[in-house]
DNA sequence: GACTCTATAGACCAGTCGGTCTAGTGTCAA
DNA sequence: TTGACACTAGACCGACTGGTCTATAGAGTC
């Protein structure tokens, strides 16, 4: 592969492009010609390396998002000493820093794209479906790991999904991080309430 | 007013065209051709109602959402006899009857739009802003009067919000309700607990 | 009946959309 | 040297975008 490539990243250029619009505008929100000129590539190079055109290309960074999501996953959990509350707390305060130091322009790269698509655009939803459903599934294995029952930490594991999601979308219109202070204030008080046992809390 | 019109409806037309179109396909999904046919008017009429055009029109229909949602919220309230959780669970269940009998195409009206949105689209985020703030302070102020400390109560709206809104994006894309039932059984599990002496829980 | 004002109606416009197509360009293997 | 192949490059396309403009219809006032 990359035999006769004079530019060996404009695929991977091409997928960043992609993912940096997602978060700041969604699907429908960037054109082609924008993503392009800020890829710095042309347009036979989109097509060539995603014959698909936009929504493939949509679906590629929608993959390259999800890889890194359970890997920060992961190193939260661990730099958390196994502790759910504490990964959580970590990770709702690092969407917050995210959200003010782009000016509330950033958020999450899979939720407008997410809230856009329609039971028409198959290939979209389906990896979105599925980039949600593995996160909430990694997510609920690592609750259950820190001793909470299976179903409780699959619920517990979609309400949190769906808080930071909801958090996010809030705090980015109000222009100001007290919506996501507020929802992860209340998240983690009802959560250390509940599980007393788990450690750390 | 209405001094000369022959079609009394129009401009409720197309808001209420907006409004649907808002929560199928967002801001930018749906075309002002496609909005003007589903409202049959024809283009004339919009900029005459509203010479801002389709941002207006959008405003317009981000008020009549917000109005519909202090109502039905007391209501919800009233019928559940002032208990917050049964309320918030009679919420949530009537979002999921409303996403499957729309075969997963209609969500939240604000919600899209809110993530569609940039910095620059001032007056569109200021009325989502504001329209989610007064939703939130709504709901505090109905578990403050269910007993709940105010700041309390506060960050405790900010998080229902929150998980409404993820659990309705999850759930959408996942074509089955199953994210949001899971959410929606952790945050009424979370809160019964937390909140024992709460009438009807 | 003439004038005014609101509302309806749709032709029309420049700009942009996503996508196609053809023409190079550089590096292989033979 | 030649041909194959991967990749780059951008002109070009029809369709559609949001928005403007002019024409008309109909009720109210005098």
């Amino acid at each position: 592969m990359n035999a006769a490539s004079s530019n060996p990243g404009t695929r991977e250029r091409l997928v960043a492009a992609m993912r940096e619009a997602l978060s700041r505008r969604g699907y429908h929100g960037i054109g082609l010609n924008e993503l392009l000129a800020t890829a710095a590539a042309p347009k036979g190079v989109l097509y060539h390396h995603f014959p698909g055109g936009k929504s493939e290309l949509a679906i590629a960074a929608i993959a390259a998002v999800a890889e890194e999501l359970a890997g920060s996953l992961d190193t939260l959990m661990l730099r958390a000493g196994g502790d759910p509350a504490g990964a959580l707390e970590a990770w709702m305060g690092a969407a917050q820093k995210l959200l003010e130091r782009s000016g509330f322009e950033r958020g999450c790269p899979l939720a407008t794209v997410a809230l856009e698509t329609t039971p028409e655009d198959r290939a979209l939803r389906s990896a979105l479906a599925s980039v949600f459903a593995a996160f909430r599934a990694h997510l609920a294995s690592a609750l259950a790991g820190a001793g909470i029952a299976d179903s409780r930490a699959r619920s517990l594991a979609a309400l949190i999904v769906s808080a930071y999601e909801g958090a996010l979308l809030q705090a980015r219109v109000a222009g100001e991080v007290q919506p996501m202070r507020d929802t992860s204030q209340a998240l983690l008080d009802l959560i250390r309430l509940s599980l007393p046992g788990v450690k750390g809390a």
